[in-house]
RNA sequence: UGAGGAGUGGCCAAAUUGGUAAGGCUCCUGACUCUGGAUCAGGCAAUUCCAGGUUCGAGUCCUGGCUCCUCAGCCA
């Protein structure tokens, strides 16, 4: 047989087998995640993960997990934490090969001396200012800083002096020596080192100079012998310095490969921004469900499985993109379809009375725990006279194709009976519906012979006397509109915020839900996938709504 | 306007390297269904950024344009 991809592979996907061919990397394909550990990670940051974790495990190589924590002022133990939860939730195991580009301090240290002696480096004492204005534009070239011909020694001797603390943070940074008109700006003699004097969370008070991001990130992967440096397609300019210190410092060079990052319409996905909406409580947390945080994400009732299969599923490609969020709902229906048991619950409560069913009679009837997956089984759920339906399940004047109850009409109760509405009771007032009456047939409890008979819906219901009151917070979209980014002069991007966003209310669930343990995920038939939060108490849960489910049902004018 | 990238249905994304535009999402039908869910079947939707050129044949090659993104932190 023809043994034929059945997918084609990622542009990624296809150096690296090019690679394999050519020997190249000696057929070793080896990745990094490299967090800062100065925030939480969202679902931009699963797509690498999974890219990364991924691409090792189908190439049989390793995957590290290595925090870029070069500057202390920004990064705290909080987020390396939180980091290893995620990533592990996520599915993905880094075995012992938990890194710090702070492990490599001392090399790094070692690799700017080397610089130095090379005469590719030099201490440079111009202010923050001064060497912003000496690096030019982007259409001009920048100047040479008038300390750029220190002597070697000298160099040496103030770097060592750099290092013992001997100076102010600000004051004195190592550059490297390449070429102050460079078309690329950050080839224009980039900052090596800065001093700050601030404890790390590892190393403490070992150090008051920290590399610069730049000068570290390709060097910590060159230590670690990565093969394949993905990253995101920003970083694309910074290639040609990080390929300039690997070829001075003669040591291994890794391959950068730079992907788009992904966007999610509706959403905001920087740092920055996600920051802001914690801090100025736009919502109530990093982890709130309304978050794209991978925490927040979870919460909500997101599973590793359909965030993996996302990530997959959208592609890895060079060019800009937005992803509809559809599709990224479309993933955790497809997951939560076969996972989530059905359990009956009553967002908008209408009671229901069935006349000729006995007072006090009540019956336990079976239904189904999940019709994708038989092996869950069944379970009991009382029903008995007065039972709470969907508001929406009832119009006393339907237009054309509704199928639901009423009046004169027949519907099916889930796993119970036939009915037919006979009276509405409403408000003298108000004209509000109050009530709805209606009669059974005893011969169409589920199972019975007589009830298969065909009725145009069959909708859900509570037991009034049994339910159970659970509180529902109802999640809409963050922002109002595909790209929350784009605003009117003096407006921003919080200006898109969705009012709705969150709407909490009380609601009827069936008895069997009584026991249930946060993080549980349910389908509640016909409404949608609900997990339960930790904020539940035991006499009272929470639910968060996840996902609506698909309704194709429209309201023909 | 310097440098580096990218342009394929509404949104993603393929196209075996020059052979006659996959697939997914969205939307719309229909079938089936004790969830108007799921499933199944089908449909709408593309001068492949533009203009030339090479070729029997171009999304793929050549020339010239256009548009968008990234870079001027002692952030990563």
């Amino acid at each position: 047989m023809e043994a034929k991809p059945e997918k084609s592979l990622n542009f990624i996907h296809e150096i690296i087998e090019e690679d394999n061919k050519t020997g190249k990397h000696g057929n070793i394909v080896h990745t990094r995640f490299p967090p800062e550990p100065n925030g939480y990670l969202h679902i931009g940051h699963a797509k690498s993960i999974c890219l990364n974790f991924g691409t090792a495990a189908k190439y049989n190589g390793l995957c590290n997990l290595r925090f870029d924590d070069t500057n202390p002022v920004k990064e705290d133990v909080e987020y390396v934490d939180s980091i290893k939860e995620d990533v592990r939730w996520l599915g993905f195991d880094w075995e012992d090969r938990e890194f710090y580009a702070s492990d490599y301090f001392e090399t790094l240290y070692n690799y700017a001396v080397i610089l130095i002696k090379k005469g590719n480096a030099y201490v440079c004492d111009l202010t923050v200012e001064e060497i912003g204005q000496y690096r030019g534009t982007v259409t001009h070239a920048g100047k040479e800083s008038p300390y750029r011909n220190r002597s070697v020694d000298e160099n040496l001797d103030m770097f060592s002096r750099m290092r013992s603390g001997e100076f102010a943070d600000g004051t004195k940074v190592l550059r490297a020596k390449i070429d102050m008109a460079h078309p690329n700006m950050l080839m224009r003699d980039p900052i090596l080192y800065r001093i700050i004097h601030t404890e790390h969370h590892r190393t403490g008070n070992k150090w008051c100079i920290y590399p610069m991001y730049d000068y570290a990130h390709g060097q910590c992967d060159s230590i670690e012998h990565i093969t394949h440096s993905i990253c995101t397609l920003e970083f694309e300019v910074h290639r040609p310095l990080y390929d300039w210190f690997i070829k001075e410092l003669e040591i291994h060079a890794p391959q950068q490969i730079e992907f788009a990052r992904l966007n999610i319409t509706h959403t905001v996905m920087s740092k920055r921004k996600l920051l802001e909406l914690v801090q100025e409580n736009y919502v109530k947390g990093w982890d709130d469900p309304r978050m794209p945080t991978i925490c927040g994400l979870r919460r909500r009732g997101y599973t590793p499985e359909s965030l993996r299969n996302f990530a997959d599923i959208i592609g890895v490609a060079k060019r800009d993109n937005v992803i509809d969020f559809a599709l990224l709902e479309h993933c955790l229906r497809e997951d939560l379809n076969k996972q989530a048991l059905r359990r009956l619950a009553v967002l908008n409560p209408l009671k229901l009375v069935i006349e000729n069913y006995p007072d006090e009679l009540v019956e336990e009837l079976d239904a189904v725990n999940n019709p994708e997956n038989t092996e869950t089984g069944l379970r009991k759920v009382p029903f008995s006279k007065i039972l709470y339906i969907e508001q929406e399940d009832f119009m006393e004047n339907p237009p054309a194709k509704f199928f639901r109850l009423a009046p004169g009409n027949e519907v099916r109760l889930k796993y119970a009976y036939i009915i037919k509405c006979t009276e509405v009771i409403k408000d003298n007032n108000t004209g509000e519906i109050k009530e709805v009456h209606c009669t059974y047939d005893p011969e169409t409890r589920s199972g019975m012979p007589l009830s298969n008979r065909k009725v145009k819906s069959t909708i859900h219901w509570v037991s009034a006397k049994h339910a159970l009151e659970a509180e529902v917070r109802l999640y809409e979209q963050l922002f109002t509109k595909e790209n929350p980014e784009a605003t009117e002069e003096g407006k921003d991007f919080k200006d898109n915020i969705n009012p709705n966003s969150l709407q909490i209310k009380t609601c009827f669930i069936e008895p069997s839900l009584s026991e249930s343990k946060s993080g549980e995920k349910y389908q509640f038939e016909r409404i949608g996938y609900f997990c339960v939060d930790p904020d539940s108490d035991k006499g009272k849960p929470v639910f968060n709504r996840t996902v609506t489910l698909r309704d194709s049902y429209k309201i023909v004018k």
